[in-house]
DNA sequence: AAAATAGATGAATATATGTTCATGTATTGT
DNA sequence: ACAATACATGAACATATATTCATCTATTTT
């Protein structure tokens, strides 16, 4: 039975996998373009109708919506309806350290694999 | 022809989306849980074995390598061969920082908009 | 030389994401 | 009441990602 007690030990010293999973959650939600850009404008602004991320970049309005949309349902944006408007705000302001963070990394050669893909 | 200047200025008031292109590139490098998992265990251990990190989380040898080399494709991890193993590493410290930066988010409450996909 | 170990690789598949287009709805201005 | 504005939504589609399986290669052990 010694091997059972072994092979039990070293499944204990495995990682615990879903430690990671809201982890993961989070920066697919960031992990893109137009959502970043948001992002960015949020974290000046407070809050922001969607003309107004709108012209702070360039989306289509259509695109723009499913994005807000999509990070309002994952929880990484709230939205408040006034009028002929819609305002978006950030929900959790440390999204912004993430966003700096990757930013800063960011700086430096990964240019090289994503241009060889 | 006021109206032009006037349209090609609100064009340069537009943020650069390109600037994100980079950083988002990383955070889709990041965005899984088994790559979060090696990243986690790199960030302790300056260079393992694909055994090694095998052992330390739950996943498949084929899956694993999969992953490896796309992170190594993407410039996040080097690999160097010694005998029968491949010793992988953290090309740049600093992601550790955002992995940090995102755990800490995730310890609150981004659980309910996941279960409610 | 044969077997075992460590890892890589490619095809096949399932699923998720991003994008566009056309159209819908609520609110406001005339 | 009608037109315009601001935004949302769903279908359709293209592309990207994740995963599995079977197989291959290089190295080491016996």
């Amino acid at each position: 039975m010694e091997h059972v007690a072994i092979a039990a030990e070293k499944e204990n010293k495995k990682i615990d996998r879903s430690q990671f999973e809201e982890a993961a959650y989070i920066l697919r939600a960031l992990a893109n373009e137009t959502r970043l850009c948001v992002i960015m404008q949020l974290s000046q602004a407070a809050e922001l109708s969607v003309t107004e991320l709108m012209e702070g970049m360039n989306c289509e309005q259509s695109l723009l919506s499913h994005h807000l949309n999509d990070m309002r349902a994952k929880g990484i944006l709230s939205c408040r309806r006034c009028g002929k408007n819609s305002f978006y705000a950030l929900k959790d302001k440390r999204i912004i350290h993430v966003l700096r963070c990757v930013m800063h990394c960011s700086e430096t050669d990964y240019a090289a694999a994503i241009a060889a893909n």
